[in-house]
DNA sequence: GCGTTTTTGACAATCATTTCCGTTATCACG
DNA sequence: CGTGATAACGGAAATGATTGTCAAAAACGC
């Protein structure tokens, strides 16, 4: 129940993601793919949806590689990751900064909102309680208006 | 990306859990270890956890039980489910009502917090959007003091 | 071009969670 | 107290997303 909690959540540094040392990012087809369909895409897609989206475009990219470019990109910042209750992670290019979202159980509509008045009151309460270095994640699951009637 | 998102979330009827149709829950011994054993640990623990634990304490239950009445524990609201960022569901037995955890990403060390702010913006922004049913999740992560020093 | 180093990607491996399904235990009712 | 209907169990097999492996392929500084 520890030693492996920083993957999604730390603000890592943005780093090659194999093993090696401080080498350069290279640019590649298939990262130029992924981020690109990401950019045209609307709302959140797992990886795989990715992977087939980009298999149906004529891109031939691995399963594989889908993977860890998303990992990248979500490591550094540039997409958001959302764990919903029942299944897989889900990927999003969204706008900057920090926010949350209102996602419908049904069709996965989501709106992004922002809620500065709960990051002062997240920060607070850590505070508080002497937490230091502080994160949080905040999903708003409902019926959308299209779904509701 | 749809079709069952309501697992968790939802608050779901309390019915058998099984296939069948709206008989009547029955108690049984590996019903009452689980609750028992929930009544008495401290913090967050994985379903696998909770199962060793009863092995160690002789009574014997199998892991899939365990599985399936912690998600009946969970749907009827008795016991609450962290999905941390890297892995298992975590259960716990904790206090009634809604209410949020502030969990140390090294240790595990959780306090309990409630923010009546956040559930009455969570409600507000939905409603703004049209969105119903509301409900949400919303975790805040940091280094606990112990942890920090 | 060339060599070095990163990336790729097909496939295997992991691992938490579910499904299956024959067996067992509960419990309402006689 | 039996006992019968059926909820619940539980072990084994299945599932399925994600990650590891490693030889082969691309990038890019020179």
């Amino acid at each position: 129940m520890s030693e492996r909690s920083e993957r999604i959540i730390g603000r890592s540094a943005v780093q090659p993601r194999d093993g090696m040392s401080e080498g350069t990012l290279r640019n590649t087809r298939q990262r130029t793919a992924v981020s690109a369909l990401l950019a045209e895409v609307e709302g959140f897609h797992s990886a795989q949806d990715l992977h087939a989206m980009l298999r149906d475009r004529g891109e031939r990219v691995g399963l594989t590689t889908v993977y860890r470019t998303l990992q990248g990109l979500a490591d550094a910042g540039e997409i958001d990751v959302m764990r919903p209750p029942g299944g897989e992670h889900l990927y999003r290019r969204c706008s900057e900064g920090h926010h949350h979202h209102l996602v419908c159980r049904a069709c996965g509509r989501t709106v992004e909102v922002a809620g500065p008045a709960v990051e002062t009151w997240a920060e607070r309460v850590a505070a508080q309680h002497g937490y230091a270095d502080i994160s949080h994640t905040l999903e708003i699951f409902g019926t959308c208006p299209e779904c509701a009637g």
